[in-house]
RNA sequence: GCGCCUCUAGCUCAAUUGGCAGAGCAUCGGACUCUUAAUCCGCAGGUUCUGGGUUCAAGUCCCAGGGGGCGUACCA
């Protein structure tokens, strides 16, 4: 095989040649000389002529290669596809009109020595397009326009966030205490501290310290870890959106979680229409609003509320064979009926308003409904997207809230948050009126490709180790 | 966790009732100056996921295990 350079010069780009050449007629030669360089996917050698298919990433363009004017056509005709080249030549047509590059010099780049998957078929097994995500991205687009799609999202939603006043945050991973989420956490531990230490399961308690140090908006786009199964809908590993901003509350983060999503979509989709799954999804503003009970209400024709007695309200989940256990009061038992009744019937967008107290130990107790609180999520394509409130500020009613989770804890919930006493320390300093939300974007980058598993839009997803 | 489905050549897939494991593409050799999933001729390519069992005979039937998918549960 020919040396490999250290370093090659591509002087265009294909989807820059498709652009440009639009209009050229057939069998036009131009005079114009370019330098591209790509992945060979398809050849065709006949003889004294070859022609391949070159893919730049960008996009693919036919290479057109005369013995007569190819150096080395040989060794070009020998090729293997998947090898890397640089090409250098006249951009042309052929005579039926097929924008080409003449191959008039080549540089082998890089030799794929292993056998590729079918150039028709590509690769149909899912176990190997996710562990082997070189060998997907390389042969299907579309696997590769969904992460160009996922990392203009990241970008246009800090360029969103940032264009109204919001800067950028990095905070822990590693948590002495778990906490912002009920979920179960990954732990690990520092050897020279001596430190059990676990990996967030959410960035929230402390971007809310950051609010009481006076950062009136603040963001943080990160990992977090779950130590929970996986599904279409779960990776162990994946990014949220967690946003603060003082002064504001719950309808305030609402019109801005939802201004977000119909931007995103309209930049990247060119429509606040999405189709997911055979379906469509409009996500203009504004979104419906309601309540929890009820959307219950509307689900299966009872009206519950917190003072339904709570024998009632265990009726009604028996009677739509909803799991209980006796621990529960009034605010979970709401919650699990509408979670087991409601959740998967809603298409949305829909925000979901007004969770129990009980089961939302973060956020700030209703101002007019009493044992509620100011917390939403909104429901896109039959899936959570995002969870949000007013939060809670007084310390003193968060350690209450703490303790009853520590409680919890205790008696055997692993997703149960533990007591913060520095957290609390830090709202006893003050924390302003707050409005905050998470948003799942591995969720938010399927509604906006449409992908319907979030392996789709995970780039490695955790999966176990092959086996050899 | 539980339930259902699935696993055959590098890739995509066949193989009737249990009866000699095959094709296309890719690779390798040959022909070919406007093809574009190029075409044509030829060679090679296999622990049918693994281990047991039934049978004269197992890719096929049974049991156990492994990988993967989907559903369900938990969550975002």
């Amino acid at each position: 095989m020919a040396e490999i350079p250290y370093r090659f010069d591509p002087d265009t780009r294909v989807e820059k040649l498709i652009a440009n050449y639009a209009d050229l007629d057939p069998a036009t030669e131009t005079d114009d000389v370019v330098t591209i360089a790509g992945r060979l996917m398809l050849r065709r050698v006949q003889g004294k002529l070859a022609f391949g298919t070159l893919d730049d990433g960008s996009g693919r363009i036919q290479l057109f290669a005369p013995s007569k004017t190819t150096e080395k056509f040989d060794q070009f005709c020998d090729l293997n596809l998947g090898d890397w080249i640089g090409v250098t030549g006249i951009v042309m047509t052929t005579r039926r009109g097929e924008l080409s590059v003449r191959v008039d010099s080549w540089t082998c780049l890089a030799e794929a020595r292993r056998p590729f998957p079918d150039k028709w078929h590509g690769i149909s097994d899912t176990d190997t397009r996710y562990r082997q995500r070189y060998v997907d991205l390389w042969v299907s687009p579309e696997a590769r326009n969904v992460f160009k799609v996922r990392s203009k999202m990241m970008s246009l939603t800090r360029s969103f966030l940032e264009t109204r006043g919001a800067i950028e945050v990095e905070t822990p991973i590693f948590h002495p205490i778990p906490g912002g989420a009920n979920a179960r956490p990954f732990t690990t531990h520092h050897n020279a501290l001596d430190l059990d230490l676990y990996l967030r399961v959410a960035p929230e308690l402390y971007l809310k310290r950051l609010t009481v140090a006076g950062f009136e908006k603040v963001f943080e786009i990160g990992r977090v870890f779950r130590n929970e199964g996986v599904s279409t809908r779960h990776n162990p590993e994946f990014t949220m959106l967690e946003l603060y901003e003082a002064y504001a509350d719950y309808e305030d983060i609402m019109q801005l979680v939802e201004e977000l999503v119909e931007y995103l979509a309209v930049e990247l989709t060119g429509s606040t229409i999405l189709k997911i799954d055979e379906r469509e999804l409009d996500v203009a503003r504004p979104w419906r609003r309601a309540t929890m009970v009820e959307l219950i209400e509307e689900a299966i024709g009872t009206t519950l509320s917190l003072d339904t007695p709570i024998d009632e309200l265990r009726a009604v989940a028996a009677d739509h064979e909803v799991p209980v256990k006796d621990s529960y009061g009034p605010g979970k038992l709401i919650l699990e009926i509408y979670e087991k009744t409601t959740e998967s019937l809603l298409w949305g967008p829909v925000y979901v308003t007004d969770y129990p107290v009980e089961v939302s130990p973060l956020s700030r107790e209703h101002r007019s409904e009493a044992g509620m609180t100011e917390r939403f999520e909104a429901i896109l394509a039959g899936r959570e997207l995002c969870n949000g409130f007013s939060e809670l500020i007084d310390p003193e009613q968060q350690r209450l809230r703490f303790e009853e989770q520590a409680a919890q804890n205790a008696s055997g919930d692993d997703e149960a948050m533990l007591v913060d006493e520095d957290y609390l320390r830090a709202l006893e300093y003050g924390l302003p009126p707050t409005g905050g939300v998470g948003i799942g974007m591995d969720r938010l980058a399927m509604l906006l490709t449409g992908a319907t598993s979030i392996r789709d839009v995970v780039l490695f997803p955790t999966l176990r180790p092959e086996q050899n």
